[in-house]
DNA sequence: AATTAAGGTA
């Protein structure tokens, strides 16, 4: 743009002629901007430089220190340009040389008075102190009673980790707005004040489909998914339909139970009310169709975005690797490279977690020397811990002891565990008792190390030692996990526990349960008795594992089933091994496909067999 | 001249 003669009649038609037609839409932009504005001698003029400030300060393709720049150089800034700052200053990821206290300091220094807009963002710019200082100077100029600046005060106390203080505010005011009561939900919720984030969303004097999903993804944030899809149904009682948000967020809880039915519900929702997949609901969605078994339709999904992002990718990756489809996910992989999209460490992490569970470990020691040669990036913990899980597996303890020794970091419980896991799995006791013990004393509540290890010495008939871990966890009040397995039928999720007979159908369950272990033990199984490890008779440990929560959820699936259908079952623990033979000989005997998803993985019971070739 | 509450992957 060229600007000749400029004279003060002209100025302003010139001006707002670039104005209208010329938005500004990148940096360079900007900056040319900038030079006709310096060179028409308005370098101080609020309003146009605000105009940069704003591109500068809060576009996605600005450039910050710019707009500070621009700001400083200004004589007089006013309120909008500050407000401005503000609101940058909140959506900044990164603590900036400028902090939102200096930078009220400069405005009530300079004499301009913070309106209505000035808070809220400030707000979400600081945390405590500066926070309770913002409070009173509220209260001093007389927004307390400015819905957005209380509701930012919620949500500042909230996020601070204050619940009390957002209550304090909360209950003085006698006017909040749906708003300040969705933001105390969210704030209890996340918390960890589920019982009281639901107390308040029931006394809401109204509630929209905002209020809703925050309620239920405090649910589903507190693992609490079975309330999360009671709460669900109840919306949908009152004819409230769901948008994106409802559905990501009722997708993870179908996800949390492999409840696959209520999730096709949800996907059918989402096509027949034409929401667009975006990629957060996508990867939910996908996310979904793995972990409920149905590994077929997610790559179907998957299939039909136009686009895909990386955590798409990383998620398809991931359900490739659990369901022991190893190849495959490798396969995925060189497909996202070579269509040019580049790794994260998630992206390692799954390609390793596929390797390990489909015993590639040649591979497996590929990728993790990839990830490092080609895109130099430097292994986590957990990249680590992945590759120890698939050393040990494998049977190769030397060389995964090696790798810990040769970490950079120190071994925490979870990379000790992996070993001690392997240990059980190969009867290494001595390396066993030593990492076992190592990995306790370093996560001492985690149930699952001292059950590992006193299974492991239980195994080798160590019995005085299975006394002494036990006695150990009593003692630290630490309890073993409750097994449990769920399953669906026609939109009912179904719970066992071992031994439970809770369930209406109790009676039908038993029997059918007897019947099936009669009959596969006609065809050659036998109960594994090895596994339980409590100082029980002979005839008392075939009890125990004859009522295991999964072999109840399959007698139930058979008597729902007709020979050739599919028994989906979710069960909270990693399977047992006796449990995994009696369903193998229950997939051929009764002519049922068996998809039984475990705490780590997948495994498929077809015809006598089992995806997972009895490696896991 | 402009603000606030809700979702996913590891």
């Amino acid at each position: 743009m060229v600007v000749n003669v400029v004279t003060s009649s002209s100025f302003n038609h010139h001006h707002y002629h670039y104005h209208n037609h010329n938005a500004i839409s990148t940096m360079s932009g900007l900056r040319q901007y900038h030079s006709l504005v310096v060179r028409l001698g308005l370098s101080s003029h609020n309003p146009t430089v605000a105009r940069l400030i704003k591109f500068a300060a809060l576009s996605p393709s600005g450039d910050l220190s710019y707009a500070l720049r621009l700001f400083r150089l200004l004589p007089c800034p006013d309120a909008f340009i500050y407000n401005t700052l503000f609101l940058a200053l909140s959506s900044h990821p990164t603590p900036l040389s400028l902090s939102p206290s200096r930078l009220l300091s400069h405005m009530l220094h300079h004499s301009v008075s913070p309106n209505h807009f000035t808070f809220p963002p400030l707000l979400r710019a600081t945390s405590l102190p500066f926070g309770r200082q913002l409070h009173s100077l509220i209260y001093k100029l007389g927004f307390s009673s400015h819905s957005f600046a209380r509701n930012n005060l919620l949500c500042m106390y909230l996020q601070s980790g204050c619940p009390y203080d957002a209550c304090k505010v909360f209950y003085a005011s006698l006017d909040c707005d749906i708003v300040a009561w969705t933001t105390m939900v969210t704030g209890f919720s996340k918390a960890g004040l589920i019982d009281d984030a639901r107390a308040l969303f029931d006394t809401m004097p109204e509630r929209n489909l905002v209020s809703w999903n925050a309620m239920i993804a405090g649910y589903v944030q507190a693992g609490l998914f079975k309330e999360a899809l009671d709460l669900f149904d109840q919306m949908q009682a009152q004819g409230i339909e769901i948008n994106k948000y409802v559905g990501a967020t009722v997708l993870s809880a179908c996800t949390g139970l492999g409840a696959l039915e209520k999730g096709e519900f949800i996907h059918t929702q989402i096509q027949s009310k034409r929401i667009k997949l975006d990629s957060k609901l996508a990867t939910t969605l996908i996310d979904m169709y793995c972990k409920c078994g149905c590994l077929e339709k997610a790559i179907e999904v998957f299939n039909s975005l136009p686009a895909k992002k990386l955590s798409t990718w990383n998620c398809m990756i991931g359900g490739f690797a659990i369901h022991g489809r190893g190849i495959d996910a490798i396969q995925l992989f060189k497909n996202m490279e070579s269509q040019g999209g580049v790794p994260d460490d998630i992206t390692f992490l799954n390609v390793l977690i596929a390797c390990a569970h489909s015993r590639l470990v040649a591979e497996g020691k590929h990728y993790f020397d990839y990830m490092v040669q080609k895109y130099n990036m430097e292994p986590k913990m957990e990249h680590y811990g992945c590759m120890v899980d698939m050393l040990g597996r494998a049977g190769l303890l030397k060389e995964a002891k090696q790798l810990i020794l040769e970490m950079p970091m120190e071994p925490n419980a979870d990379i000790l565990g992996a070993l001690l896991g392997a240990c059980k799995i190969h009867g290494v006791v001595d390396l066993g008792q030593e990492i076992g013990k190592r990995a306790i004393e370093l996560d001492p509540l985690n149930s699952g190390r001292y059950v590992l290890l006193a299974n492991l010495f239980a195994g080798a008939g160590r019995w005085d030692d299975v006394a002494e871990v036990r006695k150990l966890m009593g003692d630290r009040g630490v309890h073993k996990e409750a097994g449990h397995s769920l399953i669906e039928m026609n939109g009912v999720l179904n719970k066992f526990i071992c031994g439970g007979r809770s369930h209406p159908q109790c009676k039908e369950i038993y029997n059918m349960l007897n019947e099936m272990l009669e009959r596969i033990k006609a065809e050659g199984y036998v109960a594994d008795a090895g596994v339980v490890t409590h100082d029980l008779t002979k005839e008392q440990k075939e009890e125990a594992l004859y009522y295991h929560s999964e072999k109840l959820a399959i007698a139930f699936g058979l008597i729902h089933t007709r020979a050739g259908d599919t028994i989906r079952i979710t069960k909270n623990l990693r399977v047992c091994r006796d449990c995994h033979e009696a369903t193998k000989f229950v997939s051929r005997v009764f002519d049922r496909e068996i998809i039984l998803r475990d705490r780590n993985r997948f495994h498929h019971f077809k015809r006598g067999d089992c995806s997972c070739k009895d490696y896991w």
